[in-house]
DNA sequence: GATGCGATTCAC
DNA sequence: TGAATCGCATCA
């Protein structure tokens, strides 16, 4: 398979989550194909971090395409982004849902479920089954023995309304596999 | 310093 | 349907 690298996020962050799905995303062992993604906007999206913290702003300077953006909602789960930074413009791609493929042992154990479908299908629970928290925004997840994101074939996708915000709820930026059953509720 | 809120999940 | 529970921004 062939690594996707940083010019990769180069581009719009609604361009970027678009064709990441059915890509792999590897890490620490595990890996599992991304059935669905959200895009933030870091301008014009008052649903994007960048709208209302001036810390996200500052995260946007100071890293380059392809960073992970993690933090902590609700108090209680890690969501998982990817910084996109291009001509474009700047935003990030949310990771809502993977579709396991290995690592399943290791994922089972972290989310004390047994069932393929309840280990990745939401954002809270992906980065829980992979391990992945606070330590590990600021990171490069493109290159890496253990870790990057790999191009996979072109999938059929649906596009609709993000989930979860209160605000911008009109714009189209979540996307997902066609009939893939592994995508959040 | 105190308060309010959020890109969620799970149990009651 | 509501509780859990933390970081950040805002206001005093």
């Amino acid at each position: 398979m062939e690594r996707l690298a940083a010019s990769f996020f180069e581009r719009s962050p609604v361009t970027c989550a678009r064709k990441i799905i059915g890509a792999t995303f590897t890490w620490g062992g595990c890996s599992g194909r991304i059935v669905e993604t959200e895009a933030y906007a870091a301008v014009g999206d008052e649903a994007c971090h960048t709208f209302f913290r001036p810390g996200a702003r500052a995260f946007v300077d100071a890293h380059p395409a392809g960073t992970a953006y993690v933090y902590l909602n609700y108090g209680v789960h890690w969501l998982f982004n990817i910084l996109v930074k291009g001509p474009e413009g700047a935003g990030f791609v949310l990771f809502r849902a993977l579709e396991p493929l290995s690592g399943i042992g290791e994922m089972t154990a972290r989310r004390g479920k047994s069932k393929l479908r309840e280990l990745c299908s939401g954002p809270g629970k992906l980065t829980r089954a992979l391990g992945i928290d606070g330590a590990d925004h600021g990171r490069d997840f493109l290159c890496g023995p253990d870790t990057g994101i790999f191009a996979g074939n072109p999938v059929e996708i649906v596009a609709g309304s993000r989930i979860g915000i209160s605000r911008a709820v009109d714009f189209p930026w979540r996307f997902h596999e066609a009939g893939n059953p592994h995508v959040s509720r």
